[in-house]
DNA sequence: TTGCTAATAT
DNA sequence: AATATTAGCA
């Protein structure tokens, strides 16, 4: 634990300074020692494997082969790991929450490895966003590659930083006259730590942040709630469940005050509306007070948890596997299962693809923020006769993505289709760039398609890494956002 | 200081 | 939609 890597030394940074923005060549030759990984694959010897191969890379490895440990050490160590590699291969739902989670809520760049080389498999981690998909077995290789996420994450993090900070000047600039901000108890004077160009937020120290810095969401999963509820039920007996007993029986490190007294606001929220639909519908029913349909066999808390409470990354939970057509439907908002159904479709990311000969191009990228991540797919001809271009493919990619391919409309990559949604950053001819651009962080490596690759600018050519030229080639994008605004 | 609620922000 | 933050009052 000596020296962690930190983004500030990341060479990226020390370029004396220099305005150059094209971090192409910032980095060569340096290698960043002593990222921290999370490992996790159920099998013990291939994990043992795997970690023999990161730390000869250097990589500072911490093992694991119990999820339940793996969901421990992310939530409970949240900044302690600047990359997580993650095996899904029999991955149920609840590794796809996890995953979901660590994604979106701690920004923590997730690898996916997996025996499952199909294209379907591979698309849906990606469009969930995780930033690379390692097929077993893996090669040593590919492991030592693995820092060029973190070091892209860096990037990304440090551009919306800028653009956050720019934003900020602005608001600032035009209130300052119509706010005069009185009396605040709390002035919240939370600092970023965000680190733009070099210059670094030196608010406190290290300590906590790391590479993998965000505002902190408290993620209300089963687990946690189920501890709240506990708390809550316990001093509901005795004393009052207020947020600082509540906080202090869950003892779960990582919440603060605030965070109970946010949820438990809307715990009791969620009680009253309860009770307040037993009193109409059901009024045979003896009313029943929040306490006492707690957790235990209550109903209550359990609806709570399921209907309203979860904290579902809204964009990393679309894709779960599913048999399609059924709709589930109504709005009844209480079944978890709804919160996985088709119906999530609508918000999903802005997925492009971009087909050209022999190569697939997906781009993912996230709603809110200024980055996006992109990754490679080679499909050879031959191999996968079904992703060629023209009509097949079109519609066998289309098929891919969702059932009805009339949610797609089809523009050339270079000459990019403005879609009627800002959002529609796929047709953002910025974005389109980003595909030629040898430094994303793509290794996406798949035995079974060996063909044209390209070199990774600043690793050693020897192996590799390729991109895909995408001249000339088509996108088919789905136009999720466009779906979503429709729908909402 | 903490708690509560409603409103609003992210 | 889920959480966080804040205002304002107790």
């Amino acid at each position: 634990m000596a020296e962690k890597w930190d983004h500030r030394d990341f060479p990226a940074c020390d370029d004396g300074g220099s305005p150059n923005r094209d971090h192409q060549n910032s980095f060569s030759g340096k290698f960043p020692e002593g990222l921290r990984v999370l490992v996790f694959d159920e099998d013990p010897q291939y994990l043992s494997l795997l970690e023999k191969h990161l730390q000869e890379f250097q990589y500072r490895v911490t093992r694991c082969n119990e999820e339940e440990r793996a969901v421990y050490l992310l939530r409970n160590h949240t900044n302690r790991f600047d990359i997580a590699i993650i095996e899904a291969e029999n991955s149920n739902g609840d590794r796809f929450r996890l995953i979901s989670e660590i994604g979106s809520e701690m920004d923590l760049p997730i690898i996916i490895m997996s025996k499952d080389d199909s294209v379907e498999s591979v698309i849906n981690w990606m469009r969930n966003g995780v930033c690379d998909y390692l097929i077993k077995p893996i090669r040593p290789e590919d492991l030592r590659l693995i820092f060029k996420h973190v070091v892209k994450k860096i990037q990304v993090r440090r551009s919306v930083a800028v653009a956050g900070e720019a934003a900020e000047e602005n608001a600032a600039g035009e209130n300052s006259s119509s706010v005069g901000d009185s009396t605040i108890r709390n002035p919240n004077k939370r600092k970023r730590g965000i680190f733009l160009d070099g210059q670094v937020n030196e608010e406190d120290h290290d300590r906590d942040r790391d590479s993998t810095t965000k505002k902190r969401r408290v993620v209300w999963d089963e687990k946690l709630h189920n501890k709240f509820i506990e708390a809550v039920q316990y001093l509901g007996n005795n004393e009052k469940a207020v947020p600082k007993k509540i906080l202090e029986r869950m003892n779960v490190d990582g919440i603060t005050r605030e965070n109970v007294a946010s949820h438990l606001q809307k715990y009791r929220l969620n009680m009253k509306k309860l009770n307040d639909q037993n009193e109409g519908v059901e009024r045979n029913r003896v009313l029943i007070t929040p306490q006492e349909r707690g957790m235990y066999g209550g109903e209550g808390a359990t609806e709570f948890y399921r209907g309203r409470n979860v904290q579902f990354p809204t964009h990393h939970m679309n894709n779960i596997p599913q048999l399609s057509s059924v709709q589930q439907q109504s709005t009844s908002p209480n079944l978890m299962t709804q919160l996985i159904s088709p119906l999530g479709h609508r918000h999903l990311d802005d997925v492009s693809v971009v087909l050209s000969g022999r190569n697939l191009v997906m781009t993912h990228q996230h709603h809110h923020h200024h980055h996006h991540q992109t990754s490679d797919y080679a499909c050879n001809g031959e191999k996968s006769p079904t992703y060629n271009d023209d009509e097949l493919g079109f519609s066998s990619l289309t098929s891919l993505f969702t059932q009805n391919s009339e949610d797609m409309s089809l523009f050339h990559l270079q000459d990019p289709v403005m879609l009627p949604n800002d959002n529609q950053l796929s047709a953002n001819p910025q974005l389109m760039m980003n595909v030629h651009d040898t430094h994303e962080p793509s290794m996406l490596h798949i035995p079974s398609f060996p063909s044209s690759f390209t070199h990774s600018s600043f690793i050693d050519q020897k192996d590799t890494i390729k991109m895909v030229d995408v001249s000339g080639g088509f996108s088919y994008n789905n136009s999720y956002s466009v779906d979503s605004n429709m729908l909402t």
